[in-house]
DNA sequence: ATATTGTTATTGGTATACAATATGCCGCAA
DNA sequence: TTGCGGCATATTGTATACCAATAACAATAT
């Protein structure tokens, strides 16, 4: 039904730039070439701007006046206010969503822990993507779209710190048991049970990331 | 320190489509027209896109393709959401804000209450940004830029349901002695009570906001 | 009255140009 | 050699002009 979305020109830029950054592919110190990089799209510059000016406000890149966009850093400390926001915000966004999920909704959620699945045995280039899917797929029905933009992002920001601290260590095999019990507690719509699911998978990330983060410090 | 802040023509922008927007200047069932507002400003439409485009992320206007942008319309549910945000980030944000605040920084949360208080006194227009600014200025020393970053959207969100449902009624006394109570406790640096005044602030304005959404309704 | 067609206005996008600023290089002096 | 000032260049930010695609609207026909 919502399939006839029209996709403007700086909706796909934002996309096809937020993988690239989030693929490690963009040097993070250079500033980002803005008439190259939009000739090598094939695109003029105006639109790729509109990009860059969303995924700043999406906390992946910034920009200082005239001198251009730049990929942020990650730092232990971004790491630590991300995971402590969705700490506070998604156990309970996710109940909710639980309680109101429609039946196509819960077939979507269903769909997308197996995409993930299916993404993690093949070790595919999409797993962060799919991981985000899946994700917002236990919280869109809660219908609170502010709450559900702001868990977007912070999934966003998530994954450049999984894909390079977490990832490289191979398949986690907790996390995909955990996902697994947090998809049929929300079925059964025990938003009780799916928040404390939720919280401990996401704390259960985090010490993970610590662990790395202290390892690879100086 | 910070005087030679280079401020773009979009962040110019911003600020301005934004006070309009927050004044009810801006019809919200029409689009925005570009060349004529970028005309009116004098500045082409180029920058203008930007800074649409920023007040898109923050939640202020939506676009539509090849329709434009449209000033977002005030609903209940959008407030009960963002003041249930607030009601989960903002006491313990300005909690740790408070134990981390310099000196420098404590001096300018005293001052943005000054301010607020006189602007409040001589009823200007300017009452809600003075708000604005002493809330993220207990906020803001907290040195989580994610958190305050979203707590700025949430409390320009907040503004346009307290101008339009709140201030017409008078001055708040009340308001005034929370606000009060807040700084001194946030002065003293005394944590849970900061956290316990930020709710207790946060909750009343929200009951009162429902109050008047209840009475204005159909 | 409804449907259809044609016209107009507006947006989304491109190309191009230009001023302001930043970057990097070169020569010069200590 | 090392450090500094100044010039040349590159790049960004912005304006202008223009075009295609779409939406809104008016006029017409059924």
């Amino acid at each position: 039904m919502n399939s006839i979305v029209i996709r403007t020109l700086p909706d796909q830029l934002v996309d096809l730039v937020r993988d690239r950054i989030l693929a490690g592919l963009v040097p993070v110190d250079r500033a980002i070439r803005q008439d190259a990089l939009a000739a090598e799209l094939g695109v003029s510059k105006i639109p790729l701007r509109e990009a860059l000016t969303r995924l700043e406000q999406e906390g992946l890149v910034r920009s200082q006046a005239n001198r251009g966009f730049f990929v942020r850093p990650l730092s232990t400390e971004e790491a630590e206010e991300v995971y402590a926001l969705r700490l506070k915000l998604e156990p309970d966004a996710a109940a909710l969503a639980a309680s109101r999920a429609g039946e196509e909704e819960r077939q979507k959620a269903s769909a997308a822990l197996d995409a993930l699945d299916t993404m993690t045995k093949h070790n595919g280039e999409g797993v962060g993507a799919a991981n985000r899917a899946f994700h917002l797929a236990l919280i869109r029905p809660a219908g609170r779209s502010i709450t559900t933009q702001l868990l977007e992002r912070l999934h966003v920001l998530s994954d450049r710190y999984v894909r390079k601290h977490l990832e490289p260590l191979g398949r986690d095999e907790r996390a995909n048991e955990e996902h697994a019990e947090l998809l049929q507690r929300w079925l059964a719509r025990d938003e009780d049970g799916v928040a404390q699911s939720m919280h401990a998978h996401v704390q259960n990330t985090l010490e993970d990331l610590r662990r790395q983060l202290g390892a690879n410090a100086e």
